[in-house]
DNA sequence: TTCGTATTTGCGGTTTTCTGCATATATTGT
DNA sequence: ACAATATATGCAGAAAACCGCAAATACGAA
């Protein structure tokens, strides 16, 4: 393996996991742990990542770093690879923004070949890592809270695609009000994307449920599929299986 | 084996495998390690692979690995501080990629009022991080190399905007063949930028001087002012003068 | 063709980079 | 505090890169 590979190979599995043990990576790819340690430093050094006892962390989460988080972060791969594992090449898909939905591009299959249309200025970055699928950024005035493009031009934009899926993140989900917001100019959008599509699915973790914000985006009778991080069967999902949703 | 052929080879190997060996090469094309490094180069020179310690990887994989980038940031940081001192509040302004503009966006005055349009992923979010101004995001697919929005719909969207100035990152610059890129879409989205604007800012470090690449984006008489981190007095920058450009 | 020029290629010697090992030091958990 | 584990450092052998030069080859014009 060379040097530069393995330099790529770290940071790589820096952005899946957030972070990384020196030993697992030594035997991954086959080095002393000293080569390990080095390319550690280099990358400490251009900073790339956390260098840390044991290993190193991804940058971009040091940063914000949280306890909380790290747990969040852990569900939120469950979800993604469970969202992922629905997607299909040729597939034209709708994709709202939020850390699941980072999550979720992170974990597309490498081979997958399909079309991913965003309002996400952070969701379009992450999904344009993937080595083929194609990327298409719906334009318009940035909203500074939510880093979506929102309004008029954004939902005429949406309104003119006939997408297979939507994935949306769950704000707040409730049996009774079901999918809701509390901005809404996002509020806007995400109607507009649910509208476009044959199949809409919700993405988040479990504490999202039972939760209600100011406006609605869509009933219960919107939603297709629902992805949290929880067992399928687990008991706090049947309010939902009543509602004709698939739980994933 | 001739020339060409060697070339030719090379790329294939690259494109099958992600990467190739030195050693391995030589040894299949019958030819000194020393010619084939000579290949290699060529080939990392021309931009179709990546040379590292023992071989060459492939483009498409590396996306973003850019040592040098970080000695740079310094020169960036003082044309972007020229470049910020430009701006009034009021102004309409389309802005390019690149890491120079992403330095530009964090040296804005924070009680600069003006609106900037952007195809850049990266520049958006770098000016949402500003507290009173408008970012509009141009909406198109993403094109994965540059991280900008490209197409049809994006130049038609930049078309509809009456912009006072137009800020593009300098990829290539000469006296002869004026403002160029090497990627055909990104050319398009720059030439609508510049018809689109009152004045146009080219900024830039002084690398990026007196270097051509494939595709024109402008001649010279186009560009009204040029910024990179030297001095205006410094002799490199004579040339430029005599075709009426303001250096900053 | 033939000559002159420019490009290409291989070779030897030198320098740089890479990597694993051994040793000394630091950090962590119990 | 102590044992276990991880890290830092210097060193050495191997591999790769670099450099200049000379031979070989290709190319173009007379």
């Amino acid at each position: 393996m060379l040097k530069e590979e393995r330099l790529k190979y770290i940071l790589h599995e820096l952005n899946l996991h957030n972070k990384v043990l020196s030993a697992d990576l030594s035997n991954k790819m086959g080095v002393s742990d000293d080569t390990v340690r080095r390319d550690l430093q280099e990358l400490s050094i251009d900073n790339k990542l956390i260098k840390v006892h044991g290993g190193a962390l991804s940058k971009s989460f040091h940063t914000a770093f949280d306890r909380e988080m790290v747990y969040e972060i852990e569900n939120k791969n469950i979800i993604a690879k469970k969202a992922a594992a629905l997607i299909q090449s040729g597939m034209y898909i709708l994709a709202s923004g939020g850390t699941s939905m980072i999550e979720f591009a992170k974990a597309l299959d490498p081979n997958l070949n399909a079309s991913f249309f965003t309002c996400s200025l952070n969701a379009a970055i992450e999904f344009s890592h993937h080595p083929s699928i194609e990327v298409i950024m719906i334009g318009d005035k940035v909203s500074k809270d939510s880093m979506l493009t929102t309004g008029a031009n954004a939902v005429q934009a949406i309104e003119s695609i006939q997408a297979d899926l939507c994935i949306l993140g769950i704000n707040s989900l409730d049996t009774q009000f079901g999918l809701s917001e509390n901005d809404w100019e996002v509020v806007q959008i995400k109607k507009a994307m649910i509208k476009a599509s044959k199949k809409v699915i919700c993405i988040g973790i479990s504490e999202k449920l039972n939760s209600q914000q100011k406006i609605k985006v869509a009933d219960l009778k919107d939603i297709d599929i629902l992805i949290t991080e929880l067992d399928p069967n687990d008991p706090q999902l049947d309010p939902y299986k009543k509602h004709e949703i698939l739980i994933y």
